[in-house]
DNA sequence: TCTGGGGTCCTAGGACCC
DNA sequence: TCTGGGGTCCTAGGACCC
């Protein structure tokens, strides 16, 4: 195995210690981070909270539930995110290769900062002390010699932890290794997995790989070699974005088109900002819709130019709705651009001239359906500005 | 009273091309 | 009458992550 040193870092509650840092009434107190609506979600717990026995995903009346004096706070994405590029410009510090996985969560190959920093120990405590200087904030890191191990023991000492998994003790890590701890495996795999006897990592080293293909696909491969330690996945510190969306659960479902509609204008819009916030054109528009019964329908269309603005989009997700036409309330809706290129990529001529797209008569279907939807409704039944009902 | 929002990756089938 | 096979793109759904 190449002899990596990679090392995990992992903030500590952060969306919930980030209100705490900035509103000292907030400290010590149970509080969650999650939606405004009575659908919400919890997306982080203070550890005063995880006491009463909430944790992130649960729905917030549940939470309510269980701690009648837990705070309530909306999320400040603005906020988290500049606090995140505070502590990502940290970690360069110490090494060129960071790879932010979240916006609280990032790798570092320290392979070669011996050096300059001293060993994995002393630079995991020092990068552990500069965040909590300069951001006030604690966090939790893993080191060992592969990226899923880094990440596991990362996890293991919260909150302001630091584990080291040094290269002698990994097979023994492996062989004790609850199956469900390694990344990629949820609660399907877990549930496989079991249902072969599989509970440790260690588990998986004996089971021949052509039982683990065909019970897990391409994972089941990767699961094998990790059983052996074998994970040479490098750090990548770039790593472009691949798709944009926005999805909006609705305060009540609805059968109603004009008000989905609405909803589509400005989510639309919010795409398109994002996209040439960030200088893309997307050239694959997705329509995103839960139903009332929580199942999860997509549609979406590739058009024959990439597109930046709001205009497109919209139509082409009202065009995506019409052809979707859900069955029952919907719950959800959502818009998302993926197939994203550079905003200064040439495009290439020919494309409706005589291109795939034309000859296959794509453009023309969604044109065709974007005209009966206009028919139908007008382009003017949803009129720019017309945003959804506040709720 | 009722289960978010932002992503990534994989799979599988069909169209299409050579 | 025989009826390929590899590669790529597109689409829909689903698992999984934080």
């Amino acid at each position: 195995m190449a002899s990596f040193i990679i090392l995990h870092m992992d903030m500590d509650a952060f969306f919930a210690s980030v209100e705490q840092l900035d509103d000292p009434s907030l400290r010590g107190r149970p509080l969650v981070v999650g939606g405004r609506s009575n659908r919400g979600v919890v997306a982080a717990a203070s550890y005063e909270a995880r006491r009463f026995g909430i944790h992130s995903a649960m729905p917030i009346f549940q939470a309510r539930r269980k701690c009648s004096s837990l705070v309530i706070v909306p999320p400040r994405r603005k906020r988290y995110a500049a606090l995140s590029r505070t502590i990502m410009t940290i970690l360069e510090t110490f090494s060129p290769l960071v790879e932010p996985v979240s916006i609280d969560e990032a790798f570092m190959d320290i392979t070669g900062c011996g050096r300059l920093h001293g060993s994995p120990r002393q630079i995991a405590l020092a990068v552990k002390a500069q965040i909590l200087s300069q951001a006030g904030l604690t966090c939790s890191v893993g080191v060992a010699p592969a990226k899923f191990m880094a990440k596991i023991a990362s996890d293991m000492d919260k909150p302001d932890g630091l584990t080291i998994i040094e290269p002698d003790q990994v097979m023994g890590f492996i062989d004790k290794l609850p199956i469900q701890k390694v990344p990629g495996v949820g609660s399907r795999a877990e549930a496989q997995l079991l249902a072969m006897g599989i509970r440790t990592l260690g588990h998986v080293r004996p089971c021949p790989e052509s039982l683990l293909i065909r019970k897990m696909g391409k994972f089941g491969l990767r699961l094998k070699a990790l059983a052996h330690g074998r994970d040479d996945s490098p750090v990548t510190p770039l790593c472009r974005t691949k798709s944009i969306s926005t999805e909006t659960t609705l305060s009540r479902d609805t059968r109603d088109h004009n008000r989905l509609c609405a909803y589509l204008l400005s989510q639309s819009q919010a795409v398109a900002a994002e996209m040439r916030r960030k200088k893309f054109k997307a050239r694959t528009i997705t329509l995103k819709i839960k139903t009332a019964d929580f199942k999860l329908h997509s549609r979406s269309r590739t058009l024959p130019l990439p597109v930046q603005s709001a205009d497109p989009i919209y139509q082409a997700a009202v065009a995506l709705l019409q052809d979707l036409s859900p069955a029952g309330p919907v719950r959800l809706v959502g818009v998302g651009a993926s197939g994203l290129l550079a905003e200064s990529t040439p495009v290439q001529a020919g494309l409706f001239s005589g291109g795939q797209q034309t000859r296959n008569g794509k453009w023309d279907k969604v044109d065709k359906a974007m005209d009966a939807v206009n028919l139908r409704f007008g382009v003017r039944a949803v009129a720019r500005g017309k945003l959804p009902p506040s709720e």
